[in-house]
DNA sequence: ACAAAAGTGTTCCATCTACACCCATGG
DNA sequence: CCATGGGTGTAGATGGAACACTTTTGT
């Protein structure tokens, strides 16, 4: 970042920056929620070439005085309807930035991709130009335009890997909720099951992971025993780490 | 990426991208390597203003036709001397995209920065303009300018943790090597003292980490018994993973 | 002979896995 | 009264940590 113009060889000595060929920076938005015991992803129809009419992730221009992440924010919040407060304060996940020259036929444009999870929400009440966002099962997104699969997949290992060793999870869910819950948010990333009384005990085990919400207020998902609501906790590592049940040696 | 400019909300309808205040895209490298038992990255000193005669990472602006990485490995092989076919295969790591409004004062810069890993290496004979870089200890890089410190850090965490679950281990070493070399390389990234028969066992342990050079040839570090020599397998990821000694519970 | 590093073996202990079992609720 | 999900208990397997011990070199 910020280098000199004719610092190194990037550009002749005495270079202008302005004489650059200009380089448009966009951000990509891979929403994620669990609906319905499934990944849902955020998806905007495209109103323009290329791929007029193709599903593709929500994203825009970031503007010239605003970085990156908060581009992100402000184009998570305009798609979602979601208040200005609430976006600020939920995890954004910058993924990685793709740069490949002919991403985009008409100019160059570089893109940084983050993934942001939200609570079961209802359907995107997007305000004003996003009111053709909806969620998708993730299994059923493609195609969709550019290299957006791409980004979509790289999310998904990024979530699926944090799940791991991070209390990204609660994200997923809303203030209050069951370890039965949280237990399928874990199941349906993954897309593996889990052992109920291992993973509450587990979970259980990680200080500041989840705390018991005070008073005995108790709910159910649907039918079986009413359970016991947690709220998430102050930490944001785990340790040990909630590893996903893969790579048994046979 | 890739979207139409009048897509969304990030810029007006009917806009013209070329009248958007340019954004120029540069890269940073942070390159690592062990070298005297120590972790070192390579500096440069800057020529220019803001920050003259300052160390900073190597880097540059990203070329009209190129992707970021490409310019990554291009300014790599400036910077060390390093032919472009060593260079064309090492791996390089994208860390993260720095795209604050005010990183630069003199205009808009959005920097996408990388890790390298490199084997010791003779002191860089920088071709051309790159005469000014030299290796530095890790803790002793600092102050660097700009926000180069956070991106050192940044690396140096990444590729810690990479060194946990990934074979990239392997990329500091040269060609071939003793398994104390290597165990060395963790010790250095992670800063910890590892326990010599627990780390053989565990590398050799996991298939395709190392493959053993079929002569008996052996080779020393200084003193001490001669040791076997291995090459880097062709696995990329580690079953189970190789954790650093953190998070011990009291 | 001694130091230093390679390499082998073994014991202890934390954790994970897998199930068996009881509890509370809705149909 | 039975299906469903919450919650507790426990025995066996697994794998890492710690450390004793032998081997092979340089000084």
């Amino acid at each position: 970042m910020t280098h000199q113009p004719s610092e190194h060889t990037g550009a002749p000595p005495g270079y202008d920056p302005r004489a650059f060929p200009p380089f448009a920076v966009t951000v990509d938005l891979a929403v994620l929620t669990v609906r319905a015991a499934r990944l849902q992803v955020l998806l905007v129809r495209r109103g323009e070439d290329p791929h007029r009419g193709a599903w593709a992730l929500p994203g825009g221009f970031v503007r010239p005085d605003e970085s990156a992440g908060a581009a992100a924010r402000r184009e998570l919040a305009e798609e979602t309807g979601l208040s200005d407060s609430t976006v600020r304060h939920l995890h954004l996940e910058q993924l990685r930035t793709y740069s490949e020259p002919d991403r985009d036929p008409r100019m160059r444009v570089v893109s940084v991709a983050y993934a942001a999870l939200l609570p079961d929400l209802p359907e995107p009440r997007g305000g004003g130009d996003a009111a053709h966002a909806r969620w998708t099962p993730r299994e059923h997104a493609a195609p969709l335009a550019f290299d957006h699969e791409r980004i979509l997949a790289d999310a998904h290992e990024r979530v699926s890997a944090k799940l791991e060793y991070t209390c990204l999870a609660t994200g997923f869910c809303p203030a209050e909720f069951t370890l039965g819950e949280l237990r399928q948010v874990y199941e349906t990333v993954w897309g593996v099951p889990l052992d109920p009384p291992n993973f509450r005990r587990k979970v259980l085990a990680t200080p500041g992971f989840v705390e018991a919400v005070e008073g005995p207020p108790r709910r159910t998902g649907g039918r079986g025993k009413p359970a016991a609501l947690y709220r998430a906790g102050p930490a944001s590592v785990l340790h040990p780490p909630l590893l996903r049940p893969e790579g048994r040696r046979p």
